[in-house]
DNA sequence: ACAATAAATGCACTTCTGTTGCATGATTCC
DNA sequence: GGAATCATGCAACAGAAGTGCATTTATTGT
């Protein structure tokens, strides 16, 4: 965070002004922003650079895509030390209905789930819908 | 599944031809079918006439949308004494990365998941991906 | 420094899925 | 039978994801 330019290099990806900018908005976001919303940060951005740029940074384990059920598909920053590249971080999403947001419950860890024989799990996702902290007042 | 027209009329939906077609083809299918799936299943039948009646079924409670990640949803019939009108019925869902098809496994209910103070659930969506028992051979 | 090469960007366009409007055909109700 | 309601079919639209290609920008080698 502190050192984006660096950071990037370390992953494999050049620090061109446009993604350092779209990696400091998604460092800044509490919550996971759609293509849209990253667009519309920046009133002079091209959605298909903006693209290829979560393309690139996904591709680098730099974010993970998150599909929350609302149809547009959301991105967040990977956490440190996050093996996205090997494997998938299992952890689980929550939803707001009321705000629409959706966050990383990076420290909730998918439970293992038993399946019927034959069976075979790879990968999982489970998203968590209801009333998130900041809209239940509490 | 007997008397298809008889129980459609409880759940309060006209047996139309073209419905009880979609009801049957739904109850041979041992997997979840997209609207496409259904379209390409019947030559003479119209995407939206489909679309309203999957809609039909579902308000009814006659089937229950899913939404596997694939990016088309998915529908399925729902369970005998399923209670998807007043609440869901969360069990999971597992979709195959080998056939593409997806399943309800609904023996299996999602747990429950502590959360973070403040986060109150209401719904709840699982996916678990990989190899499904008929490509496993086993 | 300069040319050659590679990478990133911007614009236009396509594809795919879901959705709605509206006219027509069929069914139910009185 | 006629009015009203419901179901169907065609067309068109909307939103998001993805691709092709030309142009600009950065890197490399001499
Ligand atoms: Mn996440
Ligand atoms: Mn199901
Ligand atoms: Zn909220
Ligand atoms: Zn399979």
């Amino acid at each position: 965070m502190i050192q984006a330019d660096k950071f990037m290099e370390d992953k494999g990806v050049r620090p061109t002004a446009m993604r350092l900018l779209v990696f400091r908005f998604l460092a800044e976001s509490k919550t996971a922003k759609t293509l849209s919303d990253i667009e519309n940060a920046f009133a002079k951005a091209d959605r298909t650079t903006l693209y290829r740029t979560l393309k690139t940074f996904e591709d680098k384990a730099i974010v993970h895509q998150i599909d929350d059920g609302t149809g547009m598909t959301k991105y967040a920053l990977c956490e440190e030390g996050c093996n996205c590249a090997i494997e998938q971080d299992l952890h689980l999403h929550f939803h707001c209905n009321n705000c629409k947001e959706t966050v990383c419950l990076t420290a909730h860890k998918i439970p293992h789930i038993n399946l019927p024989d034959g069976y075979v799990a790879e990968d999982a996702n489970l998203v968590l819908k209801g009333i998130c902290d900041k809209c239940s007042g509490q």
